[in-house]
DNA sequence: GCCAACGTTGGC
DNA sequence: GCCAACGTTGGC
């Protein structure tokens, strides 16, 4: 089984880190991912074990907050069938989903988030998918990009 | 609050 | 199937 690695956006006004690590064992799920590539990504390319970086984005201190994994296989989102839901969509049905959830549990919280800047004047990370594409909230992290910012995260 | 990037929508 | 308009993302 090939190990992965992702980065996450999310806005901490809806749900950061600190709520990742506040959740039963730092347990959630991953919903509302509502872009098909992001779609493709979740449903089809990860797996337990895979590592994730939380990335905190439309905020004061954008950047890598924490890291995490990911604890279950790919699923439907309850979300897009809940008409009550602001993911809700019509035109799912339980036999054709159309959007996929993943759970992820809360590994660990930076001192300091990672801002872009201090990512982007790193060689090792210019090549990051973050910054070579806008709007994609479920990215692939290479495992070189992955040591890098593990080890900036632990030297923090 | 600005504005560039870019995915989605909808008329044709 | 094209493409302009529109809405959202997201750093600054």
């Amino acid at each position: 089984m090939t190990r992965r690695y992702w980065l996450f956006k999310t806005e901490p006004s809806e749900f950061g880190i600190a709520d990742l690590a506040a959740q039963p064992d730092g347990k959630t799920r991953w919903d509302g991912i509502r872009n098909y590539q992001a779609r493709n990504n979740l449903r089809d390319l990860t797996t337990p074990g895979d590592g994730v970086l939380i990335y905190h984005s439309s905020c004061r201190e954008p950047g890598v907050a924490g890291i995490a994994e990911i604890c279950s296989a790919p699923y439907p989102d309850p979300a897009q069938f809940d008409p009550d839901s602001p993911y809700f969509d019509s035109k799912s049905t339980p036999d054709q989903p159309r959007w996929y959830s993943v759970d992820i549990r809360h590994r660990d919280t930076l001192k300091r988030v990672i801002p872009p800047a201090t990512l982007k004047a790193l060689p090792d990370l210019t090549e990051m998918v973050l910054f070579r594409q806008a709007r994609l909230s479920v990215q692939p992290v290479s495992e070189d990009e992955w040591r890098t910012i593990v080890g900036l995260a632990g030297a923090a």
